[in-house]
DNA sequence: CGCCGTGTTGAGTAGACTCAACCCCAGTGG
DNA sequence: CCACTGGGGTTGAGTCTACTCAACACGGCG
């Protein structure tokens, strides 16, 4: 039994980031530990570890779903890796639009970590960095103001959902609600960021969420300046 | 020539958290790699690999240091592994009191790491604890008003600062301008919350800076409530 | 004693929040 | 084919509160 059309395109998506570097053996564990999950727009992702392929997952933490904070974004390449937390039942991963993630068992992945040196590395690897985007987002929480925020999500969006072409055009891979909630803001607000950002000339709309970046280095300097700065 | 005081003294400090469950050769090696430094307030720390002893340190985020974002606090028996990221330089490690660190060498860690299993996965789960902590926070900033922030942080340090007394008297680690920083509002906002909160009676002061928690139930109660709850 | 770092208080403003109404569009069913 | 419906998004008006800037209080130290 060959490798399914699925498990190719798997590959190809794993092989330019850092996952490529992993020996062919470690990936086909990994592969054949995992399931492949279509999850639906607001579908609660089962388990807690998990390797997105498409689409965003979001990390949200509250007893409610609909008024949860959105505390991380997972976009396709990254590692979702929660379980042996403490889980008082408030932490969810949910899909942000129709996604697909290859869903892993917890001790399958220990298994394949404690076998292959490479891929500890690499999840060691992996979590480090995420942490480090958790402390810039709460650096952009505190620091700055709401349309800093905004520029600064847009910048960041464009590059990572369109990492080969000009990144000048992309989609929004959410819903305004929950962009404003990742960002710190109500749906309000945000929407009155976008009209001004639009009014400037910097953005503009071809579809609500469809984003065309025209003017990028002013969004640049938009992001980079602090809330007391003038 | 056997172990020296301070030695003696990190052990036992170590003695009651995972770094117990370590091989005693393991930690004879990190021991044996580390330098023990002792850092001034506002001292920045050498190096991107530590283990506090002493103190707290925080993780600035910014150019320049007198406004940056505090965006994360490390307390003692915190294992800090800033390594390995993306250095813009725009990342400081700054003791927020008179500190005192295990520094060692990213590759003394990795060789540790490299020949003593249990460590590599204690730093595994000791970074995945960190990246749930801020997520957790970043779901205090966007979900919660100034005073249920104050409130959760308080109790926080509370937990930490004294985790074998009854946790109802405490220092407060660091300077009302890091609180504020770390919490994301003005130290001018901080000064009148924790004004108010005297005037409810929940927390009292003996100095600025040691707080009594006289009503924990209320400051529990205050932190759980989100912003939008009644 | 005066200085400096730190923290608090006061007054005024700007801006985000709240609540409500409205728009737009896709899906649905008569 | 078209009215109906509901989710998602935007707009408007008013309120509230955190921010800003300035002055002041306090304690340690030269």
């Amino acid at each position: 039994m060959g490798p399914t059309v699925e498990e190719t395109a798997i590959r190809s998506l794993l092989a330019d980031s850092g996952w490529s570097q992993l020996p062919q053996a470690c990936l086909e564990d990994v592969l054949a530990a995992g399931t492949i999950v279509q999850l639906a727009q607001d579908d609660v992702l089962p388990g807690r570890v998990a390797i997105v392929l498409q689409g965003v997952i979001g990390a949200f933490r509250g007893d409610d779903l609909a008024q949860a904070a959105v505390t991380a974004l997972y976009f396709p390449r990254d590692l979702i890796e929660l379980d042996d937390l403490p889980d008082d039942g408030v932490d969810m991963l949910v899909a942000m639009r129709p996604a697909q993630v290859l869903s892993l068992p917890a001790s399958a992945l220990h298994a394949a970590m404690h076998k292959h040196a490479p891929l500890a590395q690499e999840v060691l690897t992996r979590v480090k960095r995420q942490a480090h985007d958790l402390r810039e987002h709460v650096a952009e929480l505190t620091g700055k103001a709401p349309e800093h925020r905004l520029a600064s999500f847009l910048i960041w969006v464009s590059e990572v959902t369109d990492p080969t072409g000009d990144q000048l055009s992309f989609e929004l891979p959410m819903r305004r609600y929950d962009m404003a909630r990742y960002l710190g803001m109500q749906p309000e607000t945000l929407s009155r960021k976008i009209k001004a950002l639009l009014a400037t000339g910097a953005i503009s709309l071809r579809t609500p969420s469809n984003m065309v970046i025209e003017d990028r280095e002013a969004l640049v300097s938009l992001a980079r300046s602090a809330r007391r700065a003038a």
